[in-house]
DNA sequence: AACCGCATGTGAATCTATTCACAAATGCTA
DNA sequence: TAGCATTTGTGAATAGATTCACATGCGGTT
């Protein structure tokens, strides 16, 4: 809101990286910490000063020299950033293995992402009460999903069925996905769709355990 | 094995490739394709036919030149590559949400990684049985990871004691560690650590949805 | 009110990753 | 076996991200 012509697109680094300084900023609340360098921050997530310094440039000027960045402060400028603090309305579809757990992932409330409305297509599961919230029969989406104003949907079904069931999530207007089937789903331009692919990150760790040589490590 | 003196650093971002390269051929194999090129490799997952032959030179030279790559080949040399066909050991810390989801997700059995171990400190659990697993003492961790011969830890548990069970992993010689709690863990620089943060893809999608204009979208 | 120490904010320099573009090599066909 | 249509493999060029380095400005102190 902030700056009117912001025409520097923002790297998805430096977003992921907000990610990490709003959660070291929530500790640092915590622990009654008023202010932060950037060094400290850099520390706290295994960055450089320079990194936190630049990246959070790209927002504005949010500390003040010779003291550092206001704890509270660059939090809350953070969430507004990143769209944190005007709560989303989440629809899961899938409740299996994966499904279930996010269903009772914690910090996903936390960060103002609300599930509302959980699918399956199991006629043994719908109607069934996963945190006091009643699945839904998956052929009802489209209508449910609108009618519900839900913004974001989460896909937890099997590979083979994920692209069919996000052609419907698309057609219900749905411009942000978060995906957990491992494979790669097809969306229009307008369609912000992100992958959560589990497997990747153990496979790095096979690479990196079978090669000690010529890596470095770390996330 | 094949190049005995690979000083060139491979970057993160081509290992990650490379597991989805992986991904593609395993189709492709299924899909009875007998060869495939790179720049239909590169189509299936949204990348560039350079890219893919790019990354792939890095390992060494895999296809033919007015023909494409052998599908089964190429993926038995990422496999190779990327280690996926020696089987690993993995021990899971935590048995609640995402541990119990981890224990039935099917996708890492498929590339090799295979749960020996859970642990969890709750009385009500250790003794439990998860898919045919025996859950145990968190308190047996170091001995029992050794006598396991267990190479690699998905950490499963709060983020408030995460360091601790670390601090004892790392003590156990363990070198390869899988973090979903949300955390920044510290670990000696023989040990490899993963982090993976499932909220991190949603608070990318809220910054997108919040940014239309200056975002490009995608994972 | 002048000084000192500290930490930001940012152009410039460097380093890294991606893309380009083309020579080299292969299979196929006639 | 010669020619054509492909597609690889890779240096060179480009684009992008990170780090450097320092002028700038703030707060505290004497």
């Amino acid at each position: 809101m902030i700056s009117e012509s912001k025409k520097k697109k923002i790297s998805e680094s430096t977003i992921r990286r907000l990610s990490l300084y709003y959660r070291v900023l929530s500790i640092l609340e915590k622990e009654n910490y008023e202010t932060v360098s950037s060094k400290e921050l850099a520390k706290r997530e295994k960055l450089t000063p320079a990194q936190v310094r630049k990246d959070l440039s790209f927002f504005g000027s949010f500390g003040t020299r010779g003291l550092g960045y206001p704890v509270s402060e660059l939090k809350k400028q953070i969430a507004e950033i990143l769209g944190l603090n005007r709560g989303w309305n989440v629809a899961l579809i899938g409740v299996g293995n994966i499904g279930s757990a996010l269903v009772g992932y914690k910090e996903f409330q936390r960060q103002g992402f609300n599930i509302k409305l959980i699918f399956d297509n199991d006629q043994r599961k719908i109607g069934s009460n996963h945190k006091g919230i009643i699945v839904s029969d998956i052929r009802n989406l489209e209508s449910d999903l609108k009618e519900n104003n839900i913004q974001i949907v989460v896909v937890a079904v099997p590979a083979t069925v994920a692209q069919y069931i996000v052609d419907d999530v698309v057609k219900a207007g749905i411009k942000g996905i978060l995906n957990f089937a491992s494979v790669n789903l097809k969306v229009p331009d307008d369609v912000f769709l992100r992958n959560e692919n589990m497997s990747m990150e153990l496979e790095y760790l096979s690479f990196a355990l079978s090669n000690l040589k010529d890596v470095k490590g770390e996330s």
